[in-house]
DNA sequence: TGTACATCAGTGAACGCGCGTTCACTGATGTAC
DNA sequence: TGTACATCAGTGAACGCGCGTTCACTGATGTAC
């Protein structure tokens, strides 16, 4: 009766997978963090997921089409990080910004290859539907993070976009810089510090008596 | 009378380059904006510098060992840039240190390709003695930068060096954001608006009527 | 329910490519006498 | 100043490697009748 192709769960045949598209992308993800995207090869995929190396092509066109897979994966995660720590924080507009910040960061240190990748490589096609609409979204986070504060929609405003664009840049900087491995800046702000100085730096950046109309 | 080795300044011999060491870090310069450090062959900088591509393992253990004179290159110049912006600029410390963060985006904005070089590769050695040095060097112009608006060394100061870190990650992100191509970002801050937004964003960063001892 | 068949998702051998590396060599340069 | 020689910095052919890609194939699955 089930026109649909059943899902196979749980199945395991040795011939056919099951569920090799996203066994590649795991596999992909473990790669990524191995061998960083300079060592990421389609073939090191393919031996992770135990099957042979001609198999992916059956899924993902080449390399670069499983980075998009993976670089959608990790903004997807992404934006999971800002707001699993926006609901652990107070409903306070400007809480709310500083915990996106935090998330934000959070991502990073977990994930570094997949931040990497999602920031700092042409690799993934970022014209790809699926990855553009998830990145937008994640900046969406932040901007209605600064909306909240301001009490109003910063689109339009230069000097609203601006607060939005040194929050981000703000936690970008701190996640590149404490990834790139750089001692001086692990000397100035160690991770320790991470929290009081995104809330107390983003208290400044964004300060209470901001114009609210 | 010269014992010392004669310069050769000039001297253009088809068989001696003359000076093939600072033509493969031209050549890898090219090369690097050309193919982006993924695509950095040693290959092709022996093909720029117009030698065989035996030629330079006399001058470089391996492609990172040329990658680590470029990287120190880079920040020399990084370091240049940010002085650049200091001497065109008032002496007052908090435009010193407005200047010094616009030196910063302008080296990111000229040498994209050495900056991620220096910023978010593993392939020079850090550890090497004259890369750290010009490396540390940078960092310094920006705490003394700090220092001279806080009227005192930052050092030992955790709020004074989370002042450093933030001005810091905020150009850095800037820059890496604008790099990385991000369309939202650039939507936020377009390079028109950077003179600004640093000049606007530091001020509230470190306020003029920050502790002064 | 059984059978025949189309389709799908794998296999593994083969290929060409560009890479780094090695090696014997050679021509230019510098030095000792 | 001239000559002999050591050293240095190149050349170009050769090699092995891992990569992506192609291809004929095969076994498992789903479907039509």
């Amino acid at each position: 009766m089930p026109t649909k192709r059943p899902a196979r769960r749980g199945r395991k045949s040795a011939y056919h997978h099951g569920d090799l598209r996203k066994a590649l992308i795991d596999a992909g993800e473990n790669e990524l963090a191995a061998n960083g995207i300079e060592g990421f090869t389609l073939r090191g995929c393919a031996k992770r997921a135990g099957v042979s190396h001609a198999a992916p092509a059956h899924h993902f066109k080449d390399a670069n089409a499983l980075l998009t897979a993976l670089a959608t994966l990790g903004f997807t995660r992404f934006a999971q990080a800002m707001r699993a720590r926006q609901a652990k924080s107070s409903a306070e507009p400007r809480a709310q910004l500083v915990a996106a910040g935090l998330g934000y960061l959070d991502f990073a240190l977990a994930h570094p290859a997949l931040f990497r990748l999602m920031f700092g490589s042409r690799r993934p096609d970022f014209a790809d539907a699926g990855l553009h609409a998830v990145a937008e979204e994640s900046f969406a986070i932040l901007v209605s993070a600064i909306a909240r504060v301001r009490g109003r929609d910063p689109w339009g405003d230069p000097r609203a976009m601006e607060d939005v664009a040194a929050s981000w840049a703000l936690v970008h900087g701190i996640a590149m810089l404490t990834l790139a491995g750089s001692v001086a800046f692990q000397a100035a702000l160690p991770k320790e510090r991470w929290e009081h100085a995104v809330d107390a730096i983003i208290g400044r950046l964004v300060p209470p008596d901001a114009p609210r109309a």
